[in-house]
DNA sequence: CTAAGGACCTGTCGGC
DNA sequence: TGCCGACAGGTCCTTA
């Protein structure tokens, strides 16, 4: 569910209900997640008050005067503002209630998200070797070209790499390199510096696009039940095996790379 | 240092 | 209907 637009999208959705408010209790049925939320938090969360909602790559970094929580929604994350006491179900890991009557609710079916508490968000480990946001201004083709000196891997694992780049997920790397014109299986190292900077610019696009197309995430964020898959309309090869590519018409390839699903148009992508 | 593969976990879908 | 394998929007860790 989350790339990054979802979760910038997740973090404008519950900002007003958490930005301010007072946590006055702290719910953890389920523990276990990627990590094992540790104690600190029902320790020291209660009674903060949330000063600031920042992401960070794909994580969400909750501060308080005392330190940061920091979550992440890996690959079935979701979360949700309720009103205290709604009934739990399935996959219901964690509940934070405020003083406004309202609660955040965290549900994660896979347990590959993450909740932690740092008193150091600016040397956390999972945060210190990532690479630049893709829509700031440091991250652009020069960038990128320069990092892939030497890198003999595809250009596609190449820009989902959160140390190269941060926010690159599965369904954004197949796209950007299809709007880029670019092979996913070519080496990172043999791609031109123009074409890098081709490459940098259609990140930007489609994941500005996409956090655009969020606004409709957003209102169906709060009372939906976290139904995937709104930016399906405007996917042009991401799950799109043997379609029509809209360029050419040719139909689109799948193949796989790191272990991961990649779609392209062997006529448009050289 | 880089690159490749395994690991974590649950749910859904298609085929037999 | 039941079972089984393949697959799913992430990313860290180990090994070579």
């Amino acid at each position: 569910m989350p790339e990054l637009p979802e979760v910038e999208t997740s973090r404008r959705g519950i900002a007003p209900y958490v930005i301010d408010k007072k946590v006055v209790a702290v719910t953890v049925r389920q523990r276990q997640l990627r990590w094992p939320i540790p104690t600190t938090i029902k320790r020291n969360l209660p009674g903060m008050t949330i000063d600031g909602l920042a992401r960070r790559a794909k994580y969400l970094l909750f501060r308080t005067s005392r330190g940061t929580m920091m979550l992440h929604l890996g690959m079935s994350g979701s979360l949700r503002i309720l009103a205290a006491g709604t009934p739990a179900g399935k996959h219901d890991h964690v509940d934070i209630e405020f003083d406004s009557g309202k609660m955040l609710r965290f549900n994660d079916p896979r347990r590959f998200g993450s909740l932690l508490w740092t008193t150091d968000v600016d040397h956390h480990r999972l945060l210190a070797t990532l690479g630049p946001e893709p829509l700031n201004d440091e991250f652009d083709g020069d960038y990128l070209w320069q990092r892939a000196r030497g890198r003999k891997v595809s250009i596609k694992q190449f820009i989902m790499n959160a140390n190269i780049v941060v926010g690159v997920g599965n369904i954004y790397a197949s796209e950007a390199l299809f709007r880029a014109g670019i092979s996913p299986k070519i080496s990172a190292q043999r791609v031109s510096k123009r074409r890098m900077q081709v490459m940098a610019a259609v990140i930007k696009e489609v994941l500005a696009e996409a956090i655009e197309a969020g606004g409709t995430t957003l209102k169906d964020f709060l009372n939906s039940d976290g139904e995937p898959g709104y930016f399906k309309q405007d996917l042009r090869v991401y799950g799109r095996e043997h379609a029509a590519c809209f360029d050419c018409g040719e139909p689109i390839t799948r193949c796989v790379q790191g272990q991961r699903a990649t779609y392209y148009c062997k006529h448009c992508q050289k």
